[in-house]
RNA sequence: CGGGGCGUAGCGCAGGGGUAGCGCGCACGGUUCGGGACCGUGAGGCCGUAAGUUCAAAUCUUAUCGCCCCGACCA
């Protein structure tokens, strides 16, 4: 590709708004263009980019015995009414109508249009196990798309979905699936990325593992233990809590505290530290039940437990129409109305001597006592991991990063099969619901991503597995016809050569050149000029290393090869 | 959906009742040229949109649309 031509400006400054790093760049370099909030045209070198990405993940989901299909994006309302999923799934899916008046959805993941394809065309155990994937463009009306790629409206996605006849063969299946997994963001280029439990949210199903491109501007918080491996996405990561004080406690005695509400302004008025302390944290249900939570107060609740637990989405509540006291809210003599939902976290389990809540304006009590005064009561765990806390398997302490979630995988078991009435006779005659897996990765922001994790200063800086092209030819002193006729001819030898080179032919100065080859990130610079020409030699310089030699031209095709080669194998191996 | 911010030339920004500006980019001519060169000439704007206020609005008011950030949400 000649620069000259290639649609797609490279710009100065950074472009208002763009705060992420792979957002800026990638608008600077000429690979992305918003056209709004959360949809972006891929210019030529992110297409390229994104092309060899689905490659990959082609290679790898075909290795796995997957069969690449492409289901509608436009679906009619009955399919989605079939799975209960056309009214559970609120704004974020885009509904439509056509011309006829009938009600259409826009495909935002693709478990129905997988079971409707599967449904009455497979019909026995013996078409089992398979599995079906597709590449295609989903839209999701994201209530807060951000940083560009990272999270948009519109995004290309591989999904892919698996039918087995028992639980046991989709365990097995979803294993090699996980390690096609690694495979595949290895291939891509990441170094730091990390598989985690997580929660299955609108998925349904019961196990289901995230994989997280480690990074400080991750959306998503994770908890690692760097002893035995254990990861987990923060929503339900689970830890042994840190010791609590054990100290006797004397009487119960009620304590005025006035203006003091906050947990720290109630330690700072009692002198006490915050884990000598019970607060309360409350919501309400969608039904309009209130939800207590409490747990000691140097912790946070984890709001994706607590749903679990509430049965409800959580909503913020004015905790005076349950007839509560605000500020002075405790775990003893607690009044709230039948219908509640009342917490106790397993931080306070074992808690002696501390302060909570009298359930009466201006007083907190103080010396209160789990064993004593929280008998009978259930602990359960709906706080937060903090850092200072022990791995549950192995007893060392946890680190908490962030990650951008690239990928996942899920053990759907039978919710779909058997809301959608798919049955395949089983070798006994009986009829069965085959259990299903899908298993996700978003390319765009695994593209975004991986330039989160090496981009530096000067610019995008891509793996060579991925790169748009291997090759950046960037000849100085086009006026001078020695260089620009060696140009041409170079450029002409590595294309029938195979090498995937962006040949910068513009007659342009020196930094303007160089500038922009580090901003557009090729693995590899190749750089001729009167200087170089006089040793019958080019420049070469790799982009991530800075590190540069000197090729003679005799050499330069099969060298460039062969770096090409070695550096795709350095990366896969 | 809540909170905050921003909309003026392709991009980045200044101006804040009285003739529309700067830098970069773009076009043409010339001189340069291994780290975003220089000189000259030129093109390019209904100051997001709509209603007000005013002799006069990019500027003040209101509404609306768009975009960014934080939060809620997120197969």
């Amino acid at each position: 590709m000649r620069i000259s031509k290639l649609v797609g400006e490279r710009i100065k400054e950074v472009p208002n708004g763009a705060t992420l790093k792979s957002h800026i760049l990638l608008l600077r370099a000429g690979y992305i263009k918003q056209v709004s909030t959360g949809t972006f045209t891929l210019m030529p070198p992110a297409m390229r980019v994104n092309q060899k990405i689905q490659n990959i993940i082609r290679e790898e989901m075909d290795a796995l015995g997957g069969q690449e299909v492409l289901f509608p994006v436009v679906m009619p309302r009955e399919l989605w009414e079939m799975s209960g999923r056309y009214s559970s799934i609120k704004e974020e899916m885009v509904r439509l109508k056509d011309r006829t008046g009938h009600d259409m959805v826009l495909g935002m993941t693709h478990e129905e249009a997988a079971v409707h394809m599967a449904l009455n065309t497979v019909k026995s155990y013996d078409q089992l196990p398979f599995m079906v994937y597709q590449i295609q463009t989903k839209y999701r009306d994201e209530a807060r798309p951000r940083g560009g790629l990272i999270r948009a409206r519109e995004f290309t996605m591989k999904d892919a979905y698996s039918f087995h006849a028992t639980q046991e063969d989709l365990e097995n299946y979803y294993k090699k699936v996980y390690e096609a997994y690694f495979r595949i963001f290895k291939r891509i280029g990441f170094k730091k990325f990390t598989a985690v439990k997580s929660d299955t949210g609108m998925m349904g199903g019961k196990v289901a593992d995230e994989f997280m491109a480690v990074t400080d501007v991750g959306e998503d918080r994770l908890v690692i233990c760097p002893h035995c491996g254990y990861a987990s996405n923060m929503e339900v990561a689970v830890s042994v809590k840190d010791e609590n004080d054990h100290t006797v406690s004397g009487e119960m005695e009620e304590v005025f505290t006035g203006n003091a509400h906050t947990i720290e302004e109630v330690c700072a008025f009692l002198e006490v530290d915050a884990k000598h302390t019970a607060k309360a944290v409350c919501y309400q249900t969608s039904d309009h039940r209130l939800v207590v939570v409490f747990l000691r107060g140097d912790c946070d609740v984890n709001e994706v437990k607590l749903q679990k637990i509430a049965k409800s989405e959580l909503l913020p509540v004015e905790v005076e129409e349950f007839g509560l006291c605000a500020g002075n809210i405790g775990c003893v003599n607690l009044h709230v109305p039948a219908e509640s939902v009342v917490v106790y976290d397993a931080t306070l389990q074992g808690l002696e001597n501390f302060v909570t809540g009298a359930n009466k304006k201006d007083f907190h009590l103080k010396n209160v006592s789990a064993s004593r005064d929280l008998n009978g009561v259930e602990f359960v765990d709906v706080s937060l991991v903090k850092e200072s806390e022990k791995c549950v398997k192995c007893g060392h302490e946890l680190t908490l990063t962030r990650g951008i979630e690239i990928g996942n995988i899920f053990q759907l078991g039978t919710k779909y099969t058997a809301s959608m009435g798919m049955k395949v006779t089983m070798p006994d005659g009986t009829a069965k619901e085959p259990v299903m897996g899908c298993y996700g990765i978003g390319v765009g922001r695994s593209l975004a991503s991986i330039i989160e994790e090496k981009a530096d200063d000067k610019g995008l800086v891509w793996p060579m597995t991925i790169a748009p092209w291997h090759v950046h030819l960037c000849p100085l002193r086009m006026d001078d016809e020695n260089v620009s006729a060696l140009a041409e001819e170079l450029y002409r030898n590595m294309q029938s050569a195979g090498i995937e080179v962006l040949y910068d032919d513009r007659n342009v100065s020196a930094g303007v050149k160089l500038t922009d080859s580090e901003l557009m990130g090729l693995p590899i610079r190749v750089l001729i000029s009167p200087k170089t020409i006089a040793n019958s030699q080019a420049e070469v310089t790799m982009r991530e290393s800075g590190e540069k030699l000197f090729i003679n031209f005799g050499d330069l095709i099969s060298e460039l090869r062969e770096m090409i080669r070695g550096e795709i194998e350095e990366i896969e191996k």
